[in-house]
DNA sequence: TTGTAGGCGTTATCAT
DNA sequence: ATGATAACGCCTACAA
């Protein structure tokens, strides 16, 4: 493979103005430039991507750090990353962790290692460099998305998760429901509490009594929400709409009632949330609110291309809030006359 | 951050010792590794990856090509991919198309560039490299994934597209189907020209005679299963069965069936292609073919891994096949009496 | 506007 | 088993 040296001996000039001519061509007179292009086109000559990166000691690559990206919430997220970071030159590493918060340092080493200038997280679990921050030396650019550690200043973006949940239950109480139960995510998540939280706050508004009996907890699967369901109608008391955490459960609750005989939106409401293409083809269609999943990776991302300006031009951390909205389907209804009360 | 030169002066031994402790202890005496291991806890070293990978002209970075991330099989097959790149000290770094070829190119180009050592393709479209092989010079490591080109020789992974389509047709003609329409992927590709060509096996084997007016093209979004579905009724040829080419297209389909106000099985079946998990799930639960999109993933990513072995060390190029499997569900069911005739 | 040269942090070859 | 040292390919003062 050519190199700058070649290319600067071809074209009859010296490799800080071949160099030049590829990074700052203003600094080359043009008919110089046209003589480089000439010999990058003859030589086939491609520039050292890790060279120049140790020399400028940038890696160019951002790592996204998620649990699992064979989800569609996930992927979508990743979708709008990569958007924003190919009109930046920037590449996206995937760092999948599992869960498992050993592959989550791991990740993290990778920064010090060079192997990349920063980390998107979509994770509960934080790092141990930012649970025990090193006393000297700087912490690494980190950005976190949805799921964000209470007491960290990290630069952030997120929905307005609480309000966005007490909405979903407000339709819900609109249109007549009174024992609304609810499917939240794991309850260790931030995110899972908020939404909860949302949920109360609904059902305060309607003036509805919380009843701790109509809330259950999944883990945002498909089959989780499926689950939950089936305990709730195993549970016995009675219900007439739930309000579930995300679509994929939304669409497993909607599943096990179903297989139960009872029929959404006849005996049962169901609403989700997140906004999945799933759920709008799905019978019957997803009542839900609709997060901006792509832009909230594309607003990360562009957190972290501030986080990598150099330090005299950097805005300071600061928490990005993206709009959501309801979006009324037809897996919900009025209020029917008889109440479900399970088995 | 701490070097190489730094972990050597503290342990009082050369940074070649220092190199070698950390990736040839075997040539180590054990007592030297301790006091290195010591000077690199001490310092928080962290071995520079652009550095090692400059020498070595290894990136250690898969790129995976797709033409957008969002939708559940791509982010299967990548999930698959990182899966084994993880246990292998290999990363994926992700390319997005969008199906744009100049995109594709200038991913291609990243290997020249040593920005990753190899890539593994999702994609209909080739690199121009592939299709204008220049005369001389190597081509870099690339395996192409479902999708491939007829006429190259790349190692590849993928299942019996062929045999999978017409065990889906033998299954609704054996439940006594007779008019079986076809909702297709682009027809471009080698894959939905496979799925298509089974699909005509399986008729044929059914002893059932072809007709080119129940076959829909879409392009494997939910929408465009719906849409063709709305073509198919409107154009009134009679059918009671739907084999789509993919589960997403399947449940547009059902969502368009149900808009009509047609129940699925009992007017219509429907039958998917891929065994997504939102399949498992919907009202009814979708007949398909499982397959197997992880694995696929991870098979790719073990051919990767073959076509970076030093070149005296390397397997020949060869084509992987996994096995799929049909998975009946509650989407498909005996002919029912009367025939839709769409409108 | 262009050239010279040092150094980024490793690995690997050749000695010892 | 260990040490000295020359690359790897590029960028960027500094000089001209």
């Amino acid at each position: 493979m050519a190199n700058i040296k070649d290319i600067a001996r071809v074209a009859g000039v010296s490799v800080a103005t071949v160099s030049r001519a590829l990074s700052t061509p203003s600094m080359v007179r043009p008919t110089t430039i046209e003589r480089i292009e000439a010999a990058i086109a003859d030589l086939n000559y491609q520039p050292n991507h890790m060279a120049a990166g140790l020399r400028r000691q940038r890696s160019d690559n951002v790592l996204v750090v998620v649990p699992s990206i064979y989800n569609p919430f996930t992927s979508a997220f990743v979708e709008g990353i990569e958007n924003v970071a190919r009109t930046s030159r920037m590449r996206v590493l995937l760092g999948i962790t599992e869960g498992d918060r050993d592959a989550l340092n791991t990740y993290t080493a990778m920064i010090a290692g060079k192997q990349a200038d920063g980390m998107i997280l979509l994770e509960s679990n934080l790092p141990d460099i930012l649970i025990n921050p090193p006393a000297k030396g700087t912490l690494p650019p980190i950005v976190s998305a949805c799921e964000y550690p209470l007491d960290h200043a990290l630069p952030r973006v997120k929905i307005d998760n609480h309000e966005a949940s007490a909405l979903v239950v407000s339709h819900l109480a609109g249109l007549g429901h009174r024992r609304i139960a609810a499917v939240t995510g794991p309850i260790d998540l931030v995110m899972s509490q908020d939404r909860l939280a949302g949920y109360r706050l609904g059902l305060a508004r309607a003036g509805i009594e919380f009843d701790p009996q109509l809330v259950h907890e999944g883990d945002f699967t498909l089959q989780s929400g499926y689950d939950a369901m089936v305990r709730l109608l195993d549970a016995g008391t009675p219900f007439t709409a739930v309000a579930c955490s995300n679509d994929e459960m939304a669409l497993g609750a909607m599943s096990a009632l179903r297989a139960r005989g009872l029929s959404v939106p006849d005996d049962v409401s169901v609403a989700g949330f997140d906004d999945l293409r799933f759920g709008a083809y799905a019978s019957p269609p997803l009542t839900t609110v609709h997060s901006p999943t792509v832009e909230i990776g594309e607003a990360a991302m562009r957190l972290m291309l501030d986080a990598l300006l150099p330090a005299d031009r950097q805005p300071p951390a600061r928490e990005v809030i993206l709009p959501h909205r309801l979006i009324v389907r037809e897996s919900t209804a009025r209020v029917p006359a008889r109440v479900v009360a399970g088995t």
